[in-house]
DNA sequence: TTTGTGTGCTACTGTATTAGTAGCACACTG
DNA sequence: CAGTGTGCTACTAATACAGTAGCACACAAA
């Protein structure tokens, strides 16, 4: 595979490479959001962060890594471990209402049903 | 297939039902982040959703719709077409600084590298 | 040198998800 | 009745992902 997955270059379900539309094919895919979202306050080494993710398949967790190394949202410190860049941070930070959000969700569907 | 989608329930990747674990697999499927994305302003009936999503696969359209009707993010509006939902809405609302980071991400990658 | 531990990562096969195309059922219009 | 538009389903093929095993490298101790 190895697609670039860099803003202005085509990505699925566009052609254009709009910057938006790019970012929401590599956040659509399969554990990208909650890889982030492990990284969001602390660098996991992969077994790490293999295990945060519900012991994820390696290859597809490596695959994820990838993506998001190409796309420059995460690094592979020299320290050891995956952590965010400066940019993935500020990804994060633009994603951390969807705690927020996600709460009242959990709060309104248990108030309004039990299914 | 068919699972619940809702808070408080297990998704793929967690057991626990932790609602930002449920929102981080409902958005991460294909195609859901892009679904919000197209009717974050406009409702789009069936056709147009899909016209705007690319042509994606109508099985796969209804699929996610389902998902998000469920999860009370979306909803088939009686004047036709689908639209959000007051929590939907909210959710957008969380989401829309992703066009911000995405338009610095494009600068960025494009001044420090053209590969 | 050998053995052990820990790292990032790859190879492989089976399964689940998604793509792609065609077309149905219903409603409304003429 | 035909024509158009709606939401949606059925089907097969392609692709992505899951799950398991284990490699290659580095460092440390014996």
């Amino acid at each position: 595979m190895s697609r670039p997955l860099k803003p202005g270059k085509p990505a699925r379900g566009t052609q254009t490479g709009r910057p938006i539309m790019v970012l929401l094919d590599l956040l659509g895919r399969r554990w990208t959001l909650r890889i982030l979202w492990e990284l969001r306050s602390d660098a996991h080494n992969f077994r790490a962060l293999r295990s945060a993710c519900a012991d994820m398949s390696p290859s597809v967790l490596n695959q994820r890594l990838q993506d998001l190394r190409e796309a420059g949202i995460v690094t592979l410190q020299e320290s050891g471990g995956y952590g965010l860049t400066e940019s993935g941070q500020k990804l994060m930070a633009a994603l951390l209402p969807l705690q927020l959000w996600a709460d009242r969700w959990h709060k309104q569907a248990s108030g309004h049903e039990d299914d």
